[in-house]
RNA sequence: GGUCUCUUGGCCGAGUGGCUAGGCACCGGUCUGCAAAACCGCCUACAGCAGUUCGAAUCUGCUAGAGACCUCCA
């Protein structure tokens, strides 16, 4: 166990607390995963990137985590449907695929893109689908606590009475009058006592094909349910960190607050932590607005408003690069900005590989590796752990360059710290290196004619050593000249 | 309309009362046959106005602009 003072940010008290966990040694922690009906784009992968740095992070420092992330497959209602269907099961007709099937198809994609962005799969991954029956029981003690009420088949929650004995709101800073004047008509409206009370089990209507027997009918879950009862399923009645992306504060997060207080008697979350949104020309990006870039899509550069393709650690490292409770802005200049710094860090840690160890050491490696835990310490602050990550390879480059010399024990905690903190902790991976390295023959091949540009070179024969650099770089190759030779990679 | 948040150099993006991250781009230099890469140097900003303070990007107020949530959304 490492010892480090973890501080997060709980959205609760709107400020960075010290993390102790509920059970010493273990945390529970629970993230909003995705509704699989339809292709994960970049607002995606923030949560996913987010998590999985504090995942890896609490792991790192001795923590056992057991970090759940839902699979949302019913239960959400489709707005601009005249009968409040089923997001899936219209999705279904439409294809005329059944529900389950599209389900799989969209969690086969997603799982293919977190992989890429080397996003570590979470202990359980549950399907609310699965979870029917823990729904039903968690509504009937919300329902014998006295807190809901049933209506032509539904079960609403009765924010009214909660209130009166809790704060609605407590999360999200609203109160219920606020409330009462800006909630939206919704189907079924008539069928509660207030408009902002929200559905626990909904009556399906005749044609709605995702369905299952209940006490009250023959339904689905309501929207917030599925994370209130997988929670506790997992993680029992109470546990430490909640995630989700902001948009999901309220009401999704107000309303779980407002189910367990209801059936269990206490709140079950100790730390909220809410992760910002992803903008593109300056606005969300998401699905309602239709403005949403795909993951495949930016790994394949096939997007109008791509200008090339993005490799998936760059998009995980441009999502690092930011503070995850910042917005960060999508353009194509700051991912290429974002590529090139990656390249950078992966080439000094490569090149650390050629560094000769000195006697003595000008260079102290301690005091940064500190300055990176304080940075993880605080909140989760990436973009000053790549900081002094740059730091490093700025180091590692002027060690080369004759400007600093370091002993092999500093040079061992060097390569030691950056592995730590840019493989383990940020979770990236050098893509490049792999592409070029796996194959030997082919990589003698270009040894052997950067050799017999040598020899042009040795000829003075520029014309020659010209045309060679330049056609290999045509074909992908970085061509780099050194004193004793040239070296090469494949340039992404 | 209500609630909340944000506005940092050419671009991205940290930073919450004095020590003024980092990346990308630009420019100058070293190196090179020429390039590239690398190294050295340069660029020193905090929306505007007023206030608090010895001192403010950082606190307070006002003004302007942008965004989020209030409806499924990461």
């Amino acid at each position: 166990m490492i010892s480090q003072k973890l501080n997060i940010y709980n959205t609760l008290d709107r400020k960075k607390e010290e993390f102790v966990p509920h059970h010493p040694g273990h945390v529970g922690m629970y993230v909003c995963g995705p509704t699989v009906y339809g292709d994960g784009h970049l607002g995606h992968a923030r949560p996913a990137i987010t998590f999985d740095l504090l995942f890896r992070y609490l792991q790192h420092i001795g923590y056992k985590v057991r970090y759940v992330r839902n699979i949302t497959d019913v239960g959400h209602l489709e707005n601009d449907a005249d009968q409040g269907e089923d997001k899936i099961a219209k999705k279904a007709r439409l294809e005329e695929l059944e529900p389950m099937e599209v389900v799989q198809y969209y969690l086969n994609r997603y799982h293919k893109a977190m992989e890429a962005l080397n996003v570590l799969p979470p202990s359980i991954e549950p399907h609310a689908s699965g979870h029917i029956i823990e729904q039903i029981e968690y509504v009937k003690k919300i329902e014998e606590a006295g807190f809901a009420y049933e209506s032509n088949g539904s079960v609403y929650f009765d924010v009214e009475k909660y209130n009166k004995s809790h704060h609605y709101g407590k999360l999200s800073g609203r109160n219920i009058d606020e409330l009462l004047n800006t909630t939206r008509e919704l189907d079924g409206q008539q069928e509660k006592k207030n408009s902002f009370d929200f559905a626990l089990w909904k009556k399906a209507s005749p044609e709605h094909i995702m369905r299952w027997p209940s006490p009250w009918s023959d339904g689905f879950p309501g929207w917030h349910l599925e994370c209130s009862a997988m929670g506790q399923k997992y993680l029992g009645e109470e546990f430490d960190i909640h995630g989700g992306g902001m948009d999901l504060l309220f009401p999704h997060h107000e309303c779980e607050i407002a189910q367990s207080v209801a059936a269990q008697g206490h709140e079950c979350v100790h730390y909220w932590m809410h992760n910002n949104m992803i903008t593109i020309n300056g606005q969300k990006m998401g699905k309602s607005l239709g403005n949403f870039i795909t993951l495949d899509q930016f790994f394949t550069g096939d997007h109008p408003a791509l200008a090339q393709a993005y490799s998936p650690m760059t998009i995980r490292f441009f999502i690092l690069m930011a503070h995850y409770r910042s917005t960060v802005d999508f353009s194509n200049e700051a991912l290429q900005a974002a590529e090139k710094g990656l390249n950078r860090l992966m080439e000094a840690y490569a090149n650390l590989e050629k560094i000769t160890p000195a006697d003595k050491s000008t260079v102290e490696i301690a005091p940064l590796r500190q300055k990176m835990y304080d940075a993880m310490n605080d909140d989760l602050n990436s973009p000053i752990v790549i900081s002094h990550l740059f730091e490093c390879a700025s180091i590692i480059n002027r060690i080369l360059a004759g400007n600093e010399s370091i002993d092999a024990a500093t040079l061992a905690e060097l390569k030691e710290t950056m592995s730590l903190f840019m493989f383990d902790i940020l979770g990236l991976k050098n893509e490049t290196t792999a592409a070029s390295d796996n194959n030997e023959a082919y990589g003698k091949v270009v040894d052997l004619i950067l050799e017999m540009r040598q020899q042009a070179k040795a000829n003075k024969d520029w014309a020659t050593s010209d045309l060679i650099r330049n056609k290999l770089t045509e074909l992908g190759f970085e061509i780099k000249d050194g004193k004793e030779g040239a070296e090469w990679k494949l340039a992404k």
